[in-house]
DNA sequence: TCTGGGGTCCTAGGACCC
DNA sequence: TCTGGGGTCCTAGGACCC
């Protein structure tokens, strides 16, 4: 295909089953008899399910309500979403595959690279059995390893696990034959290879792609016209040539978005105000948690879009701030301001959010030149912050708010079902009854 | 009654500059 | 009838991911 002589690599990546629900079934004793499912906010949606669930033909972000009698039927157990749980479970898997492999990109909650092309390992099908094993005993959760010679085909090869080696949870496509590798890649329904989304999966079924094999060899002059160049590099990665970057290093996050749908419908400005401004002094702590400063803020609300009987209303807002800042009350401030210009009366709102941007690392500030903005003040009101964020993480979020974040907060999410943080509050270890 | 909450990257097109 | 050409920056929107 190409003249220039490529450095191989080798990649495995590493995808935690069901990860919400194996994290239930962590603490949960019962929890390991039966089938289990996480709930979005609000208790609205199934967002992770175990194995007995997806088989129900239960898909993701699914409504709870549309499923209620199978998942009773079936006995599935119903959890709320517990992050604080999750985060910390993810956290010690990925110290864990720390030690497998002297790179490892953390991918998602639930998913790691490693980047092994330098690592000695005789048997790559050993090496994942014993990442496996290391981290159900540690762990107790299980977790699927695909390995192949790039990001696109490891992520497929831990897809194809699930239809070729369940009961081992591994795949290595490295060092397989290409006809072999083809063979594999037939098996896999193009809308699930990496990066190629519904749209896209619908663009070339069309035309008559439906597996991954038929990707790899559609042509590449047409994947490039229509899916550009990240279509083009997926194409590339199934023929076994890297282009997709390992990201090692934790990256600064370019936009933060804090935004939630409401327990029941808002219609007051009065709530609107309590809400935006708690997804707000969230988002804030997001910024400041990775040292930084934003220049601009977005507010949107809308409607249920789901009910067709109600007046639909949509809308967003975008202030520049004139000096960059993570200090809460400027940032309610401006959000408030923005609010003001997409509120109308008279709707039922049934979801807001905030939107920060053009983030900047706060070490890069610098004073104003002809303006009242010196980093003197940045700096002064970090500081004050700092006190505040270690106040809340200490003794729970909003231990110390902003007024307008309100009291009451009856637009606040449901979480009925929510496990306990066993392992990180002390008041809600797990008891064990002697 | 009840429908997630985060993120990323890329492209096209317009504004503006010389 | 002719009506520059090249560049950068910004934004909105669309695709994707978990």
């Amino acid at each position: 295909m190409l003249d220039i002589a490529i450095p191989k690599k080798i990649y495995a990546i590493v995808d935690c089953n069901s990860f919400y629900a194996s994290c239930e079934r962590v603490f949960n004793g019962r929890a390991r008899k039966h089938p289990v499912a996480v709930l979005s906010n609000n208790d609205g949606c199934i967002i992770a399910r175990t194995d007995e669930v997806k088989k129900l033909g239960i898909t993701m972000a699914d409504p709870v309500y549309k499923h209620a009698v199978e998942l009773q039927e079936h006995g599935v157990m119903l959890f709320s979403s517990n992050f604080t749980l999750y985060a910390d479970l993810s956290k010690r898997v990925m110290r864990i595959l720390s030690e497998f492999a002297p790179h490892l990109e953390v991918y998602s909650i639930d998913e790691a690279f490693l980047d092994i092309t330098n690592v000695y390992i005789p048997d790559y099908t050993a090496f994942a059995k014993q990442i496996r094993e290391t981290i159900l005993e540690c762990i107790d959760i299980p977790v699927s390893v695909g390995i192949a010679d790039t990001k696109t085909l490891a992520k497929a090869a831990n897809k194809l696990v699930k239809i070729f080696s369940k009961d081992s949870g591994i795949l290595n496509l490295h060092g397989l034959r290409e006809e072999m590798i083809d063979t594999y890649l037939s098996q896999l329904p193009v809308e699930d290879v990496w990066g190629i989304g519904s749209r896209y999966a619908e663009y070339v079924s069309f035309r008559g792609v439906t597996n991954a094999r038929e990707l790899k060899y559609y042509s590449l002059k047409e994947v490039k016209r229509r899916m550009h160049i990240v279509g083009e590099r997926t194409v590339m990665e199934l023929h076994g040539i890297a282009c997709i970057p390992f990201q090692e290093e934790y990256k600064d996050k370019k936009g933060i978005l804090s935004s939630k749908a409401f327990s029941s419908p808002v219609k007051d400005s009065s709530q609107l105000i309590e809400a935006v401004s708690t997804y707000m002094a969230r988002a804030a702590e997001k910024l400041r948690a990775q040292n930084c400063a934003t220049k601009s803020v977005s507010v949107f609300l809308r409607t249920n879009h789901f009910d067709e009987r109600l007046s639909q209303y949509s809308n967003s807002f975008t202030i520049k701030l004139p000096f960059p800042t993570s200090y809460t009350p400027d940032l309610i401030k401006y959000a408030l301001l923005a609010l003001d210009q997409i509120f109308i009366p008279g709707y039922l709102y049934h979801k807001a959010g905030v939107f920060l941007d053009k983030i900047i690392p706060d070490d890069t500030i610098q004073n104003e030149l002809f303006g009242a903005f010196t980093k003197q003040d940045y700096l002064r009101k970090k500081k004050l912050m700092e006190e505040i964020d270690k106040l809340n993480f200490r003794y729970g979020h909003d231990t110390v708010f902003v007024t307008t974040q309100g009291v009451k907060r009856d637009w606040k999410m449901k979480q009925a079902k929510r496990s306990q943080r066993y392992s990180t509050r002390m008041d809600e270890l797990l008891r064990v009854k002697t």
